[in-house]
DNA sequence: ATGTGTGAATCGGTTCACAGCC
DNA sequence: GGCTGTGAACCGATTCACACAT
């Protein structure tokens, strides 16, 4: 399985568009990582065994993963870095940068607004976002904070595509409707609350006490 | 099954001790979350259904997974919030605070520490580490930033138990080994890098990059 | 009548092991 | 000989469905 085999007559190049399992979904920046490293090393190939080893998994699952974005290895041999590379930026959609919104801007908000890791690996903050009259207008950093009025604005005008609660808890489900609303379907929530989106919307949630809490069950068991 | 059967002469309350899996500890702090709003509303009874629906699962997987802790329901009536909230805080370890440290205190360092989050639910800031001589000495909020060599001493004088890395990818493995070897065995990896510890230590990771770009993923096959 | 507790069926994901290709 | 790609076996977790307790 060489080249692909050219479908009669397509116009534009097919997109593989297999299903790829969440839990595989889940681990792909994490070989994207690994590639780059891979990358900066100058290492021009790379085996599943070494991607595995730099990514904290098997070598079995590293290959299984890759094989659901298409047959890029060369057996024998390894992946070519920079042709893996290629495939996994665009089938994770980072061959372009994605706006970010950020609603609620007390301390978590404010420091995710700061904290440069966003912009860094293309997903500039474009805008935030309060719903507190006396906040809106203040800057953070050198962004001005809108009301959340402006998030259909946002959408059309800067072409947001995310948009990150960290509002307290009471407000979370609440946002994340005004953000669908606007035209929003990828939210990452911070808030320690229950979020529900309808079909269509992606979901993804960071709970810091969840976590501690997890640690914590294990500490206690293990004394 | 009433009542555990009486083992022959055991001295002291035998804890229940079951393995229980690795998901359903996750959903844990989910439940607990949801009892205190049961709580919080009087209700003095919940039934598999309601907490099904505050915590976003189906009913089937409440009641598998508190049977783990115990049976603690009523057929017929529910569980009793109370003491399913007693029982969850004894098995989750939060009968008693968890002092944190918190290592690296770049922006997202701070922010952790000024973030409320943490002590509110137990797990309160006990103390600020940074391997930069500049930042030693240097306050954030009322709390002093110490040398990194310090850390045997907090977990010694302190009781700190849980290490938070907040530090650039590059030193996030050398940060984990002082942790570990400081005698710190809860960690909890906000580094966009891997890392690993030694059996009997538990870790956990929270990657916004990452969340980032699992949520670009699913964008991006949308359109 | 109601709602838990739990075996049994099912499902998604991981690991094994090897055929296939370089 | 070396390393990928992938069916098959396996494993943990989820869901079903119902016996059982109140």
């Amino acid at each position: 399985m060489a080249l692909p085999p050219p479908l009669p007559a397509s116009p534009d190049p097919p997109r593989p568009r297999r299903r790829i399992p969440e839990a595989t979904v889940a681990r792909l920046p994490v070989y994207l990582r690994s590639l780059l490293e891979v990358e900066a090393e100058g290492q021009t190939t790379v085996s599943s065994e070494r991607l595995a080893e730099m990514a904290g998994v098997n070598a079995a699952k590293v290959r299984k993963d890759l094989s659901y974005l298409g047959s890029y290895g060369t057996r024998g041999v390894g992946y070519d870095v920079e042709y893996l590379l290629f495939q996994m930026n665009r089938e994770l959609g980072l061959t372009h940068d994605w706006p970010v919104v950020i609603v609620g801007i007390g301390n978590l908000g404010q420091a995710l607004a700061n904290y440069g890791g966003f912009g860094d690996r293309g997903f500039p903050v474009a805008a935030l976002v309060d719903a507190d009259p006396q906040r809106v207008g203040q800057k953070v950093g050198d962004i001005a904070i809108q009301d959340v009025d402006s998030l259909p604005a946002l959408v059309r005008d800067q072409g947001v595509a995310i948009g990150v609660i960290a509002t307290p808890a009471t407000a979370a489900q609440e946002v994340a409707d005004r953000l669908v609303s606007a035209g929003i379907s990828s939210i990452l929530n911070f808030a320690p609350a229950l979020v529900t989106v309808p079909a269509g919307v992606s979901l993804r949630k960071v709970d810091l006490a969840v976590e501690l809490q997890i640690l914590s069950f294990y500490q206690q068991r293990r004394t």
